[in-house]
DNA sequence: ACCAGTGAGTCGGAAATCCGAACTCACCCT
DNA sequence: AGGGTGAGTTCGGATTTCCGACTCACTGGT
């Protein structure tokens, strides 16, 4: 646990280290799409489910889920997205669309429709000025010292 | 082996599937970065080497990333992202968005900066209307036989 | 020629995770 | 009384991960 390892200080890694461990995401799949059930999350999701006991208390803890008894006598529980967990949902939306386009030909197992009324396919857009993001409109800067972009800055 | 798990079909499943492995998100933000190769790679994940180099077998096979040697004699390698790699980045940036949003308070340990002179804040929209995305506007239809969107339905 | 250093891995054994099936506990239905 | 459901926990074994050390093939300095 001491700092023998150094990676780069990063926002992608540490919300991987919340929600990048084996069906994390996928627990927030089920629950954006409203199913709630520990059962129902065991059955849609294919995971052990002692994993998914794991999973759930740690996104419960993370604040990403909350836990709700929605019958006491007997206890019964139910998963619920927070705000945080329902601004992951463009993140599962646009792996989505990533798979749809290169793992598929055609064949979508599911199909979002916007309120707009057309099928949703999610778009990266910059906000300041709403074009898409392409990589070579983007340059990066590491604000820690030490990390440059293109490796450590040898000392 | 066998299909006695039948999990829902969904391409986010098989997405994660690819680039759901510990280390390989970090991979992609590393060669997307423009660091490619397997010592700058150690260093700024922060992953074993053999577990690396695993990693990166799996993403060149999948088509994700290309290995080409920048020397022969002695045989240098360098990863780079291909199209269907670069078309993961947006996924990345979604995260670190959301990762600057709920794992940090204004000390953003990377700024990316846009072609339009603004700090790149990425927004996930709809294609087809342009509005950003809302859980609220969405709905989700399965395509699947058997797979509704609260579940299966029982036979 | 000799030594140190670097890049790209591989190897081996310990530690951590994951897995499926079975079990529990508390209730409801008939 | 017997069966079913929901929400987990427990068990032992399989699979992954982890870390340090090792290899191999050079390059650069003296």
């Amino acid at each position: 646990m001491a700092a023998t390892k150094d990676p780069r200080p990063c926002s992608i890694a540490d919300a991987l280290a919340l929600v990048g461990e084996k069906y994390s995401l996928l627990v927030l799949r089920e629950v954006c799409l409203g199913n709630r059930r520990f059962d129902q999350l065991v059955r849609n999701i294919g995971a052990p489910r002692d994993i998914l006991a794991t999973r759930l208390r740690r996104l419960v803890d993370a604040g990403i889920l909350t836990k709700r008894a929605y019958s006491e006598r007997p206890q019964r529980f139910e998963y619920r997205p927070t705000q945080a967990g329902l601004e992951l949902e463009p993140v599962l939306l646009t792996l989505m669309e990533w798979g749809n386009r290169h793992l598929r030909e055609g064949d979508r197992p599911m199909v979002v429709e916007h309120a707009c009324g057309h099928e949703l396919v999610p778009l990266v857009t910059c906000q300041a000025c709403g074009d898409p993001v392409r990589h070579e409109d983007l340059t990066s800067h590491s604000q820690s010292p030490g990390w440059t972009v293109t490796g450590p800055t040898a000392a």
